[in-house]
DNA sequence: GGTTGGCACACTCCAGGTGAGAGTGCCAAC
DNA sequence: GTTGGCACTCTCACCTGGAGTGTGCCAACC
């Protein structure tokens, strides 16, 4: 009972108090309105004494000595390991996530950008999306389309719905017959192929075609590139930056800017996600533990999902420490379940 | 000389002077200052006397009786109109703009993001780019592509480069010679009709076409709603609205919020700018002759661009009423003629 | 021993006051 | 028409005092 690492039942009530209710209010709360709003079953002043011992722990903290008290870190880490309480996600908020982002069937891009947009529009916070690692997509389609006698399109389709198209260049000596041919060449080489396999096996089917095909084999090479660059370093995608860059607890003007180029650089935030996504649970990073820095003093919740097998993506939600977590989590739960079932559909 | 609307040589100066100083310095400029900076040929009082009579014509305002000048509205408007020196766009700068847009050939929507992008980050404050109207183009390529068993991959290429590809569900009864059918024959009936046409043509097809191939043409028709729906409603396109919303003279948060929300309501931007956009000039809109009333302390640049005969969008810049005019106008006539150059480059 | 009411103390926050600084407007002189 | 001089006005930053709030401690109690 005098230690300062257990907690008795009437201490992990009264932090999970403070931290409630300073979530739901923003505000430093004081011993005396604990006791109004919670039956705490004591009086203010052995609330005070309680108050103090948790302070002692360093799960609370003083602004300053006449305010009341606020979560640290470590006590929104014990909030959320031992004391939250998550209900189930209802059916009703299932359906209706499932029904706005199965509206059409889209490729993963545009499925996880909406997703993106109805987490941050729900939360009021600032979500994050991360996309599968591109080589963990094998090629199920590739297809030459002439689209004007200077100009063709090229469309692959991987295994994770993802979608490429560009347009490419065309010499006048290659005829629509051509294209139709190499798409199917192609498709007999490449298709179940990984995009790196393909990049492999592009030089050796240079080879073995006319001379006048070889620029569009070349062109190819570089939207298979692409498909990993461009893929891979937009594979973030962020939505909702303005929730959290306006949110009246967080005024200061320079750690706004801060924020906002941080998460700008898309890179760094991806490297941090991946990093962390050996795990297939849900993550919280509070405050420090967070590895950006500009996020310091705010909660990232990380839900891994599984697009298609050992294809591994996230969504994330990112807000201030003080965020509603079981909401956050019933969110980012309801999502990617609808996400995973939406995914898994054989493309 | 003593009229309220002729201006004089040195009140345009002065004037000149005032406008210029906010915009690089964002605090009210006096008498002394001025005279400080500017060779105006006169004294403190003289130009304080002239000043006074700015004030009286109501191109300068007092924020209160013992600060500096600022410009009002109209003061801006005389600015841009008569006092504004345009320098011509270097060759460095359309080059290396020219370099970033063009790195792909990429569909419209894409371009036009990375444009856009591109003026927000130089401009450092809010950026749109409104992509002409879906009627405005015809239908290019039509073409359906087996993915699986269940599903197909219909992709449409319009005239203004827009790429939509969509999948389609494929009954079991569906071969893939009945797509490959099907592309031919739908190309044949609806290339260089417009999206409108198409969809008044599709009942038609539908009669004529067996049974099993139904679903696949419904499912095509909403696909080239989703052409009139989706790209008609995700015509605008907005980047850097952070820039605008942490810009330090913008610290109303109530203010803040409420852009927030207007740049969100695509909408309605959309709609005011289609309506201003009669004019194939670069428009300016200062503070109140904004319509959207959020940004009646702003200033709106937009300049339109052809983006295939008969095809307009714009390239819009909104910041801050003392933005500077001449960089932003620059910058806009340098992306838009990149911008033209690379969409008319025949689809 | 844990719990309680009482009370002094510490601290913030807001309102009101003060003085420096800046820029004007006016006026008389040129 | 232009100029220097000067009183006036207003903001801004700083200080100060009082109300309010919540704590920490202590002596008394069960």
């Amino acid at each position: 009972m005098t230690g300062t690492s257990y907690l008795s039942d009437r201490r992990k009530a009264i932090l999970k108090a403070v931290v409630e209710e300073y979530i739901l209010n923003g505000q430093p709360i004081g011993s005396e309105e604990l006791l109004r709003k919670y039956s705490l079953g004591c009086s203010s002043a052995t609330i005070r004494a309680e108050l103090a011992a948790l302070e002692e722990m360093e799960y609370l903290s003083h602004p300053h000595t006449s305010a009341g008290r606020i979560p640290t870190e470590q006590g929104y880490r014990i909030y959320v390991d031992h004391l939250l309480v998550l209900s189930p996600v209802s059916f009703q908020e299932e359906e209706k996530i499932s029904q706005v982002l199965n509206r059409q069937a889209q490729d993963l891009r545009n499925i996880l950008a909406e997703a993106c947009r109805l987490v941050a529009t729900i939360s009021t916070y600032t979500s994050l999306a991360l996309a599968p690692q591109a080589n963990q997509q094998v090629m199920r389609h590739i297809h030459f389309v002439p689209v004007s006698a200077k100009q063709a399109l090229v469309i692959l389709v991987t295994s994770l719905k993802v979608i490429q198209d560009q347009f490419l260049e065309v010499s006048a000596e290659v005829s629509e017959e051509d294209l139709e041919y190499l798409s199917h060449y192609l498709s007999r080489r490449l298709l179940g192929k990984t995009p790196w396999q393909c990049l492999q096996e592009l030089p050796v089917i240079r080879e073995e075609q006319p001379a006048r095909l070889v620029s569009l084999l070349n062109q190819l090479s570089t939207v298979l590139h692409n498909v990993f660059l461009y893929e891979q370093s937009e594979r973030l995608i962020v939505e909702g930056a303005e929730n959290l860059l306006l949110a009246s607890d967080f005024r200061n003007s320079f750690k706004q800017r801060r924020l906002a180029d941080a998460l700008d650089r898309r890179f760094l935030l991806q490297d941090v996600l991946d990093r962390h996504l050996t795990s297939r649970n849900l993550q919280i990073f509070i405050g420090q533990e967070n590895e950006v820095v500009e996020m310091h003093d705010l909660t990232l919740l990380a839900m891994p999902f599984e697009a298609s097998r050992y294809a591994y993506g996230a969504l994330g939600l990112l807000g201030p420490m003080r965020m509603d977590y079981a909401k956050g989590i019933r969110l980012l739960a309801c999502v990617t379940g609808v996400l995973e079932r939406a995914l898994s559909q054989e493309a």
